[in-house]
DNA sequence: ACATTAATTATGT
DNA sequence: ACATAATTAATGT
């Protein structure tokens, strides 16, 4: 529960993490440099809470490594998966939302690393730092805009092509070629899947036994690789 | 067309 | 050995 013990900053953080991510890519070397000497940086085990739905947003996080799950709570305790973030990314920008608290929980989907600075900060960083503002804005942008298509999709599609979206989605924005096809590059489970789609498991895994029966999917334990991909699609329109 | 319940098996530490 | 993940069948709405 408590993140003091391993909180610490690095000695050694290179500029070059933060170059090419569109939040500071206008950014000088300068610039970059105090910005990184003003971030703490943490690495999470897999599955752990990054922060709470909720909980007063003091800091704001940069993903440099794994992936973030975006998951609210429904009041019977029972999960629901918003989106997942890509190393890359900012998260828990309430501020950008005109928040103080945070609007959901953030786990880790593996094994990840984040930078993370005081949320007092924000203001200085969309004021004195080109682009950055407009670039988080158009993130937060896209992902707004990704939630309400989810949501259309929960109200017109049938379980079968929700998953299968669900899956294409996942290849698409976190997919790693592999012999066989693509892989999703976290540990993902029947039950993960089930939460981003609002159905159980065991429907989940229904689908899945039947798509490998007909070689459109390949699952070990907490792995999925898609074979074909377009078969999938298809499904999504029948 | 899908959820729920329950029993069974597989897999990872 | 133990806990967690996945499958499978039966039954319910």
């Amino acid at each position: 529960m408590d993140d003091r013990p391993t909180r610490k900053a690095l000695p050694r953080l290179d500029e070059s993490l933060l170059t090419h991510l569109p939040p500071f890519s206008r950014l000088d070397r300068r610039q970059i440099r105090t910005i990184l000497d003003q971030a703490t940086s943490r690495r999470y085990e897999e599955g752990v809470a990054v922060f709470h739905e909720g909980a007063p947003a003091e800091r704001f996080h940069l993903l440099l490594d794994g992936y973030i799950r975006v998951v609210r709570i429904t009041p019977t305790g029972e999960q629901v998966t918003a989106l997942h973030i890509p190393a890359g990314q900012l998260f828990g920008i309430a501020q950008a939302l005109g928040r103080n608290t945070y609007p959901a929980t953030a786990i880790t989907a593996a094994e990840s690393i984040a930078l993370s600075w005081p949320m007092r900060l924000w203001q200085a960083f969309v004021t004195e730092y080109d682009g950055f503002a407009t670039e988080t804005y158009r993130t937060v942008g896209n992902r707004v805009g990704e939630m309400n298509n989810r949501i259309v999709e929960m109200a017109t599609l049938r379980v079968e092509q929700r998953v299968a979206t669900a899956l294409l989605r996942l290849v698409n924005q976190t997919g790693r070629k592999v012999e066989d096809g693509i892989e999703i590059d976290f540990p993902i489970t029947r039950q993960d899947l089930s939460e981003m789609t609002g159905t159980t498991l065991h429907t989940v895994s229904r689908l899945l036994s039947a798509w490998e029966k007909d070689g459109l999917v390949r699952s070990r334990r907490k792995r999925v690789t898609v074979r074909d991909p377009h078969a999938l699609v298809e499904l999504t329109q029948a």
